[in-house]
Parts: structure tokens; sequence; C-alpha cells
DNA sequence: CTGAAAGCGCTAACAG
DNA sequence: CTGTTAGCGCTTTCAG
């Protein structure tokens, strides 16, 4: 900066100014300064300004998602870039592996990096080692998860009244004999998906004791595995509600091995790719990652704009689409 | 910083070697600083420190890829993570959505604050305004496509060769007929396969004018739309080669639609999800996203560190999956 | 082993 | 409309 002002022949805060596009600089200034400065390849450093600006922002946001690896996460992420970029912001997004370990020390690196805001999916047990950064001022939202020991914003999906839909679906197509395959039973979401599963069954008058249910799945080779071993026992059920994505490739990997696929119904908590060209298609749960992270990044900037409204749960519907797998009538 | 030196009862840059772990500090004030530094809740600002260091880096890399909604970039995306991390780098993911002017304001902000590195998917036709950038000593490594007017590092699957195997495993289960569908023509990948493809054909003697070509087919309704076209149409060709994950899931649905599915072949460039449970199984190309992004994390590392070896571009094999709908024998 | 002073690139506050 | 001075939070340099 010291340079473009040499150059043009100003005074380094004049730069300042018409880099910043501030007021009260004369048309013949201005293009004497962005003269020298595209001369001199001139790109202003954010950071050191920062330092000195009266508001400190950064124009930068922290995402934590489970895996940026994963197709929920991608379309999250991507939908915090739009709102993001609206701004001027930029995301800095990393993979959480439901690792608590890995959480404290992601949120540390952003915290040094002085993020703006940060918008995270937890595994902690208690996010309450959050609440210096939240005093700091910085607005924090919690996606895909509710917070612990803090108070915060959060964007979720309604996890007990989507699994309690595929129950009823179930249990109307004549189904009473319906397994639960789960994933670990410490997240939040799967234990809310069994919730509401297990809800829906009781108030049809299945005792819930009578409920095959398989936890701690968390990943294909596991759930296909559990599948297999559940569908070769004695008293197989006559349905299948899987929980998460992974456990419900898994099972339909497991279906097709026994030939099953046809006549035990399967019904899955989010949308996998593709499943309408499966035979059968699968019925599913479907979650709204875009607008979880739309709404999540809207959050971060309407508290950063100073809203300030009682913290709150935002609950995004999921939605049943119906493809042919949770329509196969019990076989006995 | 100054309040921990206060609380602690030292002077500031004793705090700051014990927050960097320098030398010559004595346990007793180790242990003073720390406690201060907790009760505080304080976390350095690494943007801070980063103005006065020697080496001035950020540990910041930023990365630009297709969308971080799409499989392929997630992959990638999480393999750059995974060798970032390990040196305590964090990473910007941003979305280029084959839109030249996107590209260079995302470039800009990721100058702007000082990233140490750069991995880029491009969409300008040139890249020589980041010579600047590159003068100033940033790596920059292109992903997926290879630089045009800058010299660089890149890191490519091999597209041609890999659509050769495809336009040759075709023709082994005895096509001639075969209609190329690919994306954009100005984008290098899809050039690429297609120039692959067609060279291959035309080693086996089918002439390149007989061949049924369709382009710039961007997203899967226009892919949808150009295969029934095509197949509605006279002289129907006895297999499709689609250059692209999208143009593979139209072409999928199109054949599905007309009942073609078990009569036409299909070969599509890069993998789909759950392409193995549809029926037939879709036999494909397959990327390495993983390795890309490893390799192109890594050689920006490398750069780092002093490496100077000219340079060149990596080429990430491709491999064929053999699943069913590329060995459907031409139908007439 | 420890601290004081200077300065990184920039913006705030004020003076011209 | 423009420039000067101080200082953001930290590291460097150098003197104790």
């Amino acid at each position: 900066m010291k340079n473009v002002a040499a150059l043009a022949g100003v005074g380094i805060k004049t730069v300042s100014r018409v880099v910043n596009n501030e007021p009260n600089v004369s048309e013949a200034t201005i293009a004497k300064v962005r003269d020298a400065a595209r001369i001199l390849n001139y790109e202003p450093d954010l950071h050191a300004g920062n330092l000195r600006r009266a508001d400190r922002k950064t124009q930068t946001l922290g995402l934590l998602v489970g895996s940026v690896a994963n197709p929920f996460a991608g379309a999250l992420h991507r939908a915090v870039e739009d709102v993001a970029t609206e701004r001027g912001v930029a995301v800095f997004a990393a993979s959480l592996d439901d690792d608590p370990n890995r959480e404290r020390g992601i949120v540390s690196a952003l915290v040094r990096r002085r993020v703006d805001g940060l918008i995270l999916t937890t595994a902690t047990k208690s996010q309450g080692y959050l609440l210096p950064e939240q005093d700091r001022g910085t607005p924090i939202v919690f996606v895909d998860r509710e917070p612990v020991g803090i108070e915060g914003d959060a964007v979720v999906s309604d996890n007990a009244p989507g699994a309690s839909v595929a129950a009823r679906h179930l249990i109307a197509h004549g189904h009473r004999h319906v397994a639960y395959l789960g994933d670990r039973r410490d997240l939040q979401t799967a234990a809310e998906r069994k919730r509401g599963f297990l809800e829906e069954m009781g108030r049809s008058g299945v005792a819930t004791s009578g409920i095959p249910t398989i936890e701690d799945l968390h990943d294909e080779e596991m759930a296909y595995a559990a599948t297999l071993e559940l569908l070769g026992g004695p008293d197989r059920p006559t349905a299948l509600f899987t929980s998460q994505n992974l456990v419900t490739i898994g099972a339909i990997r497991a279906l097709r091995q026994l030939e099953l696929h046809r006549d035990i119904a399967l019904i899955g908590f989010d949308d996998i790719a593709l499943a309408d060209l499966l035979q059968p298609g699968i019925t599913v749960i479907t979650q709204n990652p875009r607008e979880i992270g739309r709404l999540a990044a809207e959050r971060v900037f309407a508290r950063l704009d100073g809203d300030e409204q009682p913290e709150r749960t935002y609950v995004v519907p999921t939605h049943l689409i119906i493809r042919g797998s949770g329509e196969i009538p019990p076989h006995v």
C-alpha cells in the first residue's frame, strides 16, 4: 500500500480510501491510485486491515460438518456458501467425523482465525466450552444437532416426526413386525429418529419390546452385516426402518443378497442418490440440507446484523417420498 | 495477550514464547502463563501474529472446485483437508460453477486473505492473471484441468486414455454404432474425453463422420432430453458413451423411459452412486478424486517446503468398472 | 531466562 | 478533498 501511494504520488490514507470505496476522493486521484495499484498488482491484505478496523470483521465463516465428502454435508455447505458469498464472506469448511477431539481442535483453529460466525455440527457431550467465544460476540448456530450446555440457535430436521411418518406408513401397509436399524446411539439424530419410530409403533399398539432394534451401525458394511444376520435369524421382520443413509444402503445390499428386496418393505431416513431407479424404488424420508444450510447462514448473519431475539431451534420438515420399497405388503 | 501478561505478571514477549512453544522459558513461568491464559479464555490471533512473522504464513489454503455440492468435489475436498489438517492448515473451499467471473472473484478473495497456497479448478480461457500471485511465491496447483497461459503443477485424470478404454470396450463387444454424449465443449475435460473416444473409434475403423455426437449437455435434464431425441430418431446407435456424471444419469433415465436399458449399451465417464445396484449395473470409467486431492495438496506443501523441480502435470489413472450396461451386445 | 522497543499493513481520528 | 499520527495484536530484534 505504501508502494502504491508512492507511485501514485498520494498519501497512504488516500490509497486506503480508494481501495475501500470511501467518499471524498476526487475522480482524478481515484484514477491515479487505481492505475498504480494495477501496475503493482496490489491486493489489499484483509487481515491487516481488520486488525485496526472498528468492527473487526474478518469476512469469514467457519463451518463444521460430518464430512465434506458426504452428500448431505455438500448440499448444506453449498447453501451456506451461497448466502455467505452474497456478503463477500468466505467459508472455512471442515469435517467432524463424529470425533469430539476433532471438534475441539477445529473450533479452536477457527477461533484463532477470528471467524465472524460459526456453524457447527457437534460430537461433544456438551458445548459449554463455546461460552467464552459466544460471550466475545461470535454468533454460533448449531446444525443437525441441538446444543447442550449452551444456548444457541439451531437448525435441525424434524427427526422424530419424520421417523413417525415412516412408522405410520409401514403400519398403514399392514406391517406389525418392523425392525429398526440405527446409527450410534450417542448421536442425537439417531436417538430422535429411534424415539419417533418407537413411539409411533407404540401408538399403533405394537409392543416396543417386540421390535427388533439394532444400533451403533456407523457404516455400510456394518449395516450390511447386521441386516444379513437379522434376516437370517428366526422370526424375520416384514419391514425395515433404517435411520440413516449408509445404513439404508447396507440394508439394500443385504436384501438383494438374500433376494428379499421384493418381499421385505424398507423405508430409509435421508434420501439416497438414484433411489428412484432401483427396483423397487426406495421409499425414504428426505431431509432438506440446502434449507438447513441456508437458514443457518441466515441466522448467523442476522445475529451479526444485531438481531437480538431469543435463541431458538428451527425445525426443517422432512418429507415422505413413496417409491415402492415402503409399500411392499407384509409377506409371510 | 497484554492481559494475559499482566495477570501472569510477566512481559508480553514471554506470553508469546509460551503460546508458540519457544524455548528458554522456565517451567514455573510457563505454568503461570498457561493459567492466566486459561482464566482469560485467551485464544491467540493468528492473523495478527502473521503480520510480523518472518515466514508470513497464514496456515490457510484456498480450494476452488466445480461445486462443493458434487460428490467428485467432496471427495477431492476431503483429501485436501486431510493433508492440510496434518500440518495445521485450514482450507477455504469455494464453488466455481464453471463461471470465469466467479473464478476471478474467488481467487481475488483468497489472495486478499493471503492463503499460503491455491488449488484450483478453472473456467477462464487463460490463467495468466495468476502470474503476479505466483511471482509473489504462492504455490498454485491446478486440478482436473491443466493451466493455460501460465506454468504450474497440475493434477488431472487421464481423460483421453480413459475414454479410449471405454471405446475399445464397446468395440470389443461388437459395437460399431456408438453415440457420444458430452458436456460443454469449451471444457478441457470434455474435449479430452471426446478426443480419446473418437480417436479410438477411428483406430477401430469406424469413420468419425458416422458417429453421432451431442455436446454442451450440462445437466441431467438436458442429457435426458438429448438422449430421448437421439434414440427416437432414425438410425439408432447400439451403444452410448456419456462423458460425465450428470449426462450418464440423464441417459439412464431416458433409456428406462424408452425401456431400452437392456438393449442399448452404456458406458459412463466418472462413477455414480449405487451404479452397481441398478439393473443392469452401469459400466463406468471411474476417476479417483481422493487421489487427485491428495496429490494436489502434497504438491502445494512440497512447493512451500522449497521443492524447486520443474512444474509438471500429474496424471491420475482412471479405471474401467464392468457392471453390465457396457457389455450389452449390439441389438438390431 | 526475560523484557522493552520497533514495526508488520492497514484503518481511526483528527488536522489541514 | 487529503495527509499525519497513533495503534490493532502480535513477532522481531536486541539489550539486559
